[in-house]
DNA sequence: ACTCATACATAGATATACGATGCATAGTAA
DNA sequence: TTACTATGCATCGTATATCTATGTATGAGT
């Protein structure tokens, strides 16, 4: 990870539901994903990233099917359900509202003239 | 806090520096002041705030002096030091990689055409 | 045989913000 | 006089979420 972890807590909900927006994957898949399109600023651990689905798929977010590929090991995918839409929808505004307040907060300029 | 507080957590030293970049402030001004220019986002608790304070101090990256004023207790300002606005700096670009690779994957579209 | 990449999973450690609470001063309303 | 509110600093215990470490298993390449 390229920067403070504790910058992650609060948003991995977020990414891994945007992920699974635009199509069906399984856990390892988003991992190399996620590290890809971000050019290596997130690095999901395995610790990090199950745990996630499984209480997701819990909370209803995703749900879960294994499909088998050749030669290779049978993979669980998962697939945004309806509420994980609406959820994502939520958490996108919510993503907005607080990236733009840190900006205004570290934007501001120290003494302002006029 | 008008978006999950989770979001927050390792962005609160950057916002706390960021003020006293500014100028010198009290604890209990910098949750006022972040309350207001965040629009109500940021509302930091007594709780999150002077605990981080101390252990900033404990790192050298701010220093504190009492002053009284007039009809009132005294308050407790803290100044940035070098070794603070050097860190700032460092977290600043820190954030902007973060905000960037957390858009990155939001913005993506679903299907790509070209 | 051995190593590496793939693939899913869990237990325990760690970090950090919050809720609750306490103490103290000053102004204002009942 | 009393009570409430805002101001102002501080700490303790709790909740939550990510990471570290570890385990299992398969297939490909050397």
């Amino acid at each position: 990870m390229k920067v403070n972890k504790e910058l992650l807590k609060g948003s991995t909900v977020i990414m891994v539901l945007s992920l699974l927006q635009r199509e069906s994957m399984y856990g390892y898949q988003m991992i190399k994903e996620l590290e890809k399109e971000s050019q290596g600023v997130f690095m999901f651990k395995e610790g990090t990233l199950y745990p996630l689905l499984h209480s997701l798929e819990a909370e209803g977010m995703i749900v879960s099917y294994w499909e088998g590929n050749e030669g290779g090991r049978k993979r669980k995918y998962y697939r945004i359900t309806k509420k994980g839409t609406s959820t994502l929808k939520e958490k996108r505004q919510e993503w907005e509202t607080f990236r733009s307040a840190v900006d205004q907060i570290l934007t501001r300029e120290a003494f302002i003239w006029g």
